[in-house]
DNA sequence: CGCTCGTTTGAGGATGGTCAAGGCTGGTGG
DNA sequence: CCACCAGCCTTGACCATCCTCAAACGAGCG
């Protein structure tokens, strides 16, 4: 549901076949886009609220997470907001085909960036098969994850939304005890719900031993099934 | 809002710039991609309501509209369905990164596709970087599309909603007069509503004097202001 | 310690869903 | 050519979910 990119974990391999053996616990192997980032990244602080880029501004940066959390969102005119993903240690992002930002991005807590130069990787790119195709998959990926949030806004209701929302953190972080980096509000701006409807569901799933919540900031999935059923 | 993918107006031509005079009236040149696509596609027909590909399937065709009109959708277990979008004569679609579809695609009315094998186009891709970045431009612009519909979906009113909707159909027809090939449950399914709740708003809407309605599939629009008031 | 921001809880209301029935229309066959 | 039928669309009445408005609570930080 939430918008991974982590390219480590990505299955997609377009354009070659993975040969040899797998090895899917040892992620040491980035894809060639996050090795370049890795190597050429300048890291950049950014506090919390800050914003990394705005929407239709000029997209002149990819960006790597390597802590804290980030979201991206788009506002309407009334000041309504929909966040369409939050990105998390590993993931990349800022990539677009356009040369403008289709979206604002800021971060939900103090966060540190690796920081490339869009030219520079589009000069790889041209270079280097692999990256091309990083960037395509990594674009494609995103929008397998947008299509799934699109039948949980769509479709789910308020109960399944959270349930889909917390298993997907639980499976990012490989934990059933998450540490959510976002507000109530920002669950809700991602869910198409209200803060208040949020903090109800969390109640109402604690109730059911769902979850436990020891502080509103932790989640502990304590049945998982019963989330699962939600989600549907 | 919908996922139009007309390669020939895409704005988007990553790696490289747009030289030379722009002639965004005519239309002929197409992406090359959709070049190839016309040159070496065979046209198949599919009866309406007729499966193109299923969610799960391996990916082995890209297909692209001649006529007709193509859904592309998702069910959930228990029959929900949420569309993703529609595609038009001229739209290009199947384009997947990994190598089984995330999604359905069923035609909607009676319709014509050229199909070409993906393996082809992917061999095309490897030696014609312009293929390759037609690919990438291609699901990027989809991302863009769902985006926008996740706006719709996560964050607004049935009226708004269904003004988005015959906003976008009206700009892509280019065209106020709107033939529309899909039912209403095809666009309650579309934007997260029920079909009771898209006929009352179409009635609204001609009550409004903002739409007229010779017939249900025909569509007139008449107060485009008010709409895209409603599209926030 | 107190303030502020975030979260929770409550009461009431509106939007859209559900269930049900009637009407229109286009296609088919007599 | 007309009549009937089936599927689609519309409308109505009622109801559930979620939103709105309001207030109190709690936790982190200066």
């Amino acid at each position: 549901m939430l918008t991974q990119i982590e390219t480590g974990t990505f299955p997609a391999r377009p354009l070659k076949s993975i040969v040899g053996r797998n090895t899917p616990s040892a992620e040491k192997k980035q894809s060639n886009l996050g090795e370049a980032i890795a190597l050429m990244g300048a890291a950049v602080d950014y506090d919390r609220n800050n914003e990394i880029y705005g929407d239709g501004e000029p997209s002149e940066y990819i960006y790597k997470v390597v802590s804290g959390a980030i979201r991206i969102y788009k506002i309407l005119d009334d000041g309504r907001r929909q966040i369409n993903g939050f990105y998390l240690p590993g993931d990349i992002l800022g990539i677009e085909a356009t040369d403008n930002h289709h979206f604002s991005a800021e971060a939900v807590v103090k966060s540190q960036l690796l920081v490339v130069k869009r030219s520079t990787i589009f000069a790889l790119a041209a270079r280097q098969h692999e990256i091309a195709s990083d960037l395509w998959s990594l674009t494609a990926r995103e929008l397998g994850h947008v299509q799934n949030l699109m039948i949980t806004l769509g479709r789910k209701s308020a109960h399944e939304r959270v349930a889909a929302f917390l298993l997907e953190m639980a499976k990012r972080s490989r934990n059933l005890t998450i540490e959510l980096p976002m507000s109530r509000q920002d669950i809700a701006d991602y869910l198409g719900l209200t803060v208040e409807t949020v903090s109800r569901t969390f109640t109402q799933l604690e109730n059911e031993r769902a979850i436990e919540l020891p502080v509103s900031r932790r989640v502990v999935v304590r049945n998982k099934n019963l989330l699962s059923q939600l989600d549907a």
